[in-house]
DNA sequence: GTTCTAGAAC
DNA sequence: GTTCTAGAAC
């Protein structure tokens, strides 16, 4: 029998059962049995053909699941690092590396976009993974100050920054010492730095700028 | 990380 | 009445 599908029929009708019944989804009751949690979400993804779209001895490359702009791809180490706060000096050539792949990625995908290439300060999913993300924003996963908050301030850590950091300290020594704060900022255009008090409207206006690359580093 | 939804804000 | 956000999820 597939692993996927040893699912007890005990488990199936208690499955059943609380279907629109507790405040829990029948996928959460699902992931909670198989000892799976949310957070450990991206190993399974490098295991996902239709999520993986580069791969080398060292590392691996996949699609968001729920991307925030036009394109964003996340590159992790095959190697498990559970986050910035584990690594050392012996990994900055795998840091180099992921942004060099990082940065082909955002080549391969639109030449035109401006990207950015960093990590969450203080991410929720397990495992190191530096996000490779065009400056459009334009996408409807993105939804929350959160969301916006994570890429858009200081919560977002480039990957150079942490490269350099490394490089002189021998570790990522956070200067971002009120994480939490940053999430919970007033929305402000990533491009002009103008004030929005929703959501929708911020929306409305990011689609107004171009985030081209300025025409001289154009290929 | 997302989903769901109560109740605040409009 | 509708839009929007923020917090629980055992």
């Amino acid at each position: 029998m597939h692993k996927n599908q040893a699912v007890s029929r005990g488990m199936f009708r208690f499955l059943l059962a609380n279907v629109n019944t507790g405040s829990r989804s029948c996928w959460d009751v699902l992931m909670a049995t198989k000892s799976g949690h949310w957070s450990q979400g991206l190993l399974a993804a490098m295991n996902d053909v239709t999520a993986v779209v580069d791969s080398d001895d060292k590392l691996v490359v996949i699609k968001d699941k729920y991307p925030k702009a036009k394109y964003h791809f996340l590159v992790m180490p095959r190697r498990k690092i559970p986050s910035l706060k584990h690594v050392t000096k012996t990994d900055l050539d795998l840091l180099r590396h992921m942004q060099k792949k990082g940065e082909e990625i955002a080549e391969r995908a639109n030449k035109e976009l401006q990207f950015r290439f960093g990590y969450h300060a203080v991410p929720s999913m397990s495992h190191l993974h530096m996000h490779v993300i065009s400056q459009d924003f334009n996408s409807p996963f993105l939804k929350t100050k959160k969301h916006w908050n994570s890429f858009t301030t200081q919560y977002f850590v480039d990957s150079h920054s942490v490269i350099k950091n490394v490089e002189e300290t021998g570790q990522w020594s956070p200067d971002v010492q009120d994480a939490d704060k940053l999430l919970k900022q007033n929305l402000r255009c990533h491009v002009c730095k103008k004030e929005f008090d929703t959501i929708p409207s911020l929306k409305v206006h990011i689609v107004l700028h171009d985030v081209t690359k300025p025409s001289h580093t154009k290929s």
